[in-house]
DNA sequence: TATTGTTATACTCTATAACTATA
DNA sequence: TATAGTTATAGAGTATAACAATA
């Protein structure tokens, strides 16, 4: 046995109580994180879009004319925190916000022609850094962790 | 096809370049992350370890008299962050930070009585709280995931 | 009364650079 | 010169609470 988890310290001696960090999903997605969004980073470069840029402009271009907040509900932030990065985005001219006829409390989201292009560009660069990262993975184990990891995210509702 | 993965976009239409945010690991980690460390949290209580005190509680549990700076080796972030975390171990009565004889820079650090108890009754906790939020998964679906997030992260080396 | 976008504020996490005392 | 621990500082990221405009 290579390797000691938590599934299988659980199955193997349930009264065991060691240090082994090492087993803990936890743990382990603290630290595939931080590699992934670093290599993230690195490749977007100085002054490229950070994580938090990319997935909002992401769900813009797929959802046009989404609101602020079902955009903030949608990323799983409170609308507080999204209207930083919708300034960037839109300093950036990537973005703009639209009043929208008949409710004008609400902004409704855009990407630019250049916000647009700019995403598929980005959009590249990601896949390009996720295929290096996820190099030693097969396709199946790709989509055996997407289906994992969104299982996780699925108990956080 | 219930799910469109970045996998299986590259293996079916690799040209295909759309706003399907939901297929990136990066932010899949991120989004599981979340909910894990909220979670976390949450059964740990107001005045609990966090999930970075836990960590360097741990391995000093597990690896007795370690330095403050393999210690931040090990938990991969700058010696100068694990300063509070340590204080604050040390404040709880968990940790004793103590002299090495031979080499006057040198802090060793041990988990104190007090703090190998709490250590065990934390990691109690823990594995009920991972137990819970991974129960809609198996066993060797746990030691999958677990393996891949470790293949990940050893692209970060 | 409730909702949208916003501001103010504070707290956590983390990194960089520089300092001290030792080696 | 180099290393261990520390301090000071700054920058992300995020949350809570409150506000004005509007519904």
């Amino acid at each position: 046995m290579a390797r000691s988890t938590a599934a299988t310290r659980r199955e193997e001696d349930p009264t065991e109580v060691d240090g082994d960090l090492e087993g803990f999903i936890g743990y382990n997605l603290k630290r595939a994180y931080v590699v992934v969004s670093t290599d993230f980073r690195r490749i977007m470069g100085k002054n490229g879009l950070a994580p938090r840029q990319f997935s909002a402009l992401s769900l813009i271009v797929q959802f046009p004319n989404i609101t602020q907040s079902e955009l903030a509900r949608k990323l799983g932030i409170e609308r507080s925190g999204l209207v930083a990065i919708i300034d960037d985005l839109e300093g950036r001219g990537f973005v703009s916000r639209q009043p929208v006829p008949g409710d004008r409390r609400v902004q409704a989201l855009s990407a630019t022609t250049g916000g647009q292009a700019a995403y598929a560009e980005a959009h590249k660069m990601v896949m390009a850094h996720e295929a290096e990262l996820l190099s030693d993975l097969s396709p199946q184990e790709v989509e055996t962790l997407v289906g994992l990891l969104q299982r996780i995210r699925s108990k956080g509702d």
